[in-house]
RNA sequence: GGCCCCGUGGUCAAGUGGUUAAGACAUCGCCCUUUCACGGCGGUAACAUGGGUUCGAAUCCCGUCGGGGUCACCA
């Protein structure tokens, strides 16, 4: 095989979401693979639409998730005079020709040609306009947009990798156009020429410009270059089978990310939607899915995104990561709740975090999770306080071990657990009984983790305080 | 509407003419356990449909249906 060199080229008129990154993801890995390059080049042709936002924002998706490129970011805005180039070369070699018709006009086409049920076309009008005709316009300032002379007959075959061989009808194409008036290229246009100028070996692409392909193609032959590879990925759809946008939800990394999910558990999940490596295992490092991507081996069916499947794969990393890392992801998201301030005892978050982490999904659940360390004043679980704290005498275990922590001197969850256990066998009741209210007691919650890592967090103070605190509450809800 | 792509459980997805049609998530049950998770075990659940071809079809062909894309001086 040749240099391999793919692209990813987002026009920045919105957020880095799933589908585009997935895209930027599978060339991203295709060029690793092949130790090819991959370039970032900007479609921002578009003035009215493109904004230096979107594209802060799709640079930023990208370098979180750790998708790296070799050259660019390019911008094809930069580059007009060269798509004005090739375009003046094909009107010089009858290849393509200057049309005058103004929008109006073409509406007016269109919807006639929808009367008497024809496509909606372009009729060619101004395809055989005499060079004095042209001067003539040109002349008198007219408004004009260069079209590309589409042969009416014969077959543009795309061969897709994923797909194999597309045939495309030449007569279902009309004379489209690839200057625009303000002397933009249109996207079809300057896709083919700096495609080709950045010697791109392969384009991998969303299956929305499978019916585009063929007009580049047509572009291609033209201009007489070299096409290059076509792989046309299938589209990432909605829950409800449409098109992704804002209405769904959390569709774009940057939703993700304040969500508390992990980068790489989103780049496992999205190469998930339409690969899998040769041993089907779903949980995999991205040097092993560069190892083994092929395009051969990505799906032709469109996927519907699975939040569940992802939260299920945060959760797997969250339980893998480094606990500094993941201490230092927490963080943020501790002080954007409220819980701590600038000024945290960072090992101590580490040693809860540490505690929690294994039960949680997210980065904002561990957070949430950790609320009771740093907040005295919460409120007791419903359910919680019917199942244990009205049951009959449980102020009065609760009052004995409260006796039994205090006598405690070096409070760490080992000792603690004996008196704990030593509490249970003098009373002669079950673990339960015991451990259930004091963990209520002191969290709030029904669940978490072991009671005694708890209280070891917690400190002799704080756990003591809270379960006078909690028997206080059982007599007052008891005397009611 | 024309053209194009796609069609295996709720979701992702193995499968390339002969399989008891994998696996994962979700869901349900059981086990583990001081709770909740994790983990383990087990269950429910699929080849859109109708015709061919073939000894034999999820796999090949055609029609139908369904979903999606595209037909812009958007990309």
């Amino acid at each position: 095989m040749k240099d391999v060199r793919v692209r990813f080229a987002p026009s920045p008129t919105g957020n880095l979401h799933i589908g585009g990154a997935r895209t930027a993801l599978f060339n991203w890995l295709f060029a690793r693979h092949n130790n090819g390059k991959l370039i970032l080049r900007v479609d921002d042709t578009d003035l009215e639409r493109s904004t230096g936002d979107s594209m802060k924002a799709i640079l930023d998706g990208l370098k979180w998730l750790g998708i790296d490129w070799d050259e660019g970011p390019v911008y094809q805005s930069k580059r007009l005079e060269l798509y004005k180039k090739y375009a003046d070369e094909l009107v010089r070699q009858g290849k393509a020709y200057y049309c005058f018709c103004t929008k109006e006009e073409l509406d007016i086409m269109r919807s006639e040609a929808q009367k008497v049920g024809k496509p909606p076309m372009y009729t060619g009008k101004c395809r055989n306009l005499s060079p004095d005709e042209v001067k003539k316009y040109i002349d008198e300032g007219k408004k004009y947009v260069v079209r590309l002379k589409v042969p009416k007959e014969g077959k543009t075959v795309v061969h897709d990798i994923i797909r194999g061989d597309v045939e495309f009808d030449n007569s279902t194409f009309d004379d489209f156009i690839i200057m625009k008036s303000d002397n933009m290229p249109t996207y079809n246009f300057a896709t083919v020429i700096d495609d080709y100028e950045m010697k791109i070996s392969h384009i991998i692409r969303g299956e929305e410009h499978l019916s585009n392909t063929p007009k580049q193609i047509l572009i291609y032959e033209a201009l007489g270059f070299e096409k290059p590879e076509f792989a046309h990925v299938s589209m990432i759809l909605a829950p409800d089978r449409s098109k992704l946008s804002k209405r769904h939800g959390a569709t774009s990394v940057q939703k993700f990310r304040d969500l508390g999910y992990l980068p790489e558990a989103i780049i496992n999940y999205i190469t998930l939607l339409g690969w899998v490596p040769s041993d089907g295992e779903e949980v995999f490092t991205t040097e092993k899915s560069i190892r083994e991507f092929t395009l051969d081996r990505v799906s032709k069916n469109p996927a519907i995104y699975d939040t569940k499947k992802l939260t299920w794969l945060n959760g797997i990393y969250i339980r893998d990561y480094n606990i500094d890392r993941l201490t230092k992801e927490v963080i943020p998201f501790l002080i954007s709740k409220g819980l701590i301030s600038d000024d945290y005892d960072y090992n101590y978050i580490r040693k809860i975090v540490s505690a929690v982490r294994e039960r949680e999904k997210t980065l904002s659940e561990i957070a949430d999770a950790m609320s009771y360390y740093f907040v005295d004043d919460f409120s007791y679980d419903e359910k919680g306080v019917k199942k244990y704290f009205e049951k009959d005498g449980v102020e009065n275990i609760l009052r004995e071990a409260v006796e039994t922590l205090k006598k405690v001197d070096d409070f760490n969850l080992i000792e603690t657990e004996n008196v704990y256990r030593d509490l249970i066998e003098r009373l002669n009741i079950k673990s339960g009984d015991l451990f259930h209210p004091t963990r209520l007691a002191i969290s709030g919650r029904t669940f978490g983790p072991g009671l005694f890592d708890i209280i070891e967090l917690l400190g002799k103070e704080k756990t003591i305080k809270r379960i006078e605190k909690a028997i206080k509450y059982i007599e007052s809800i008891k005397q009611r």
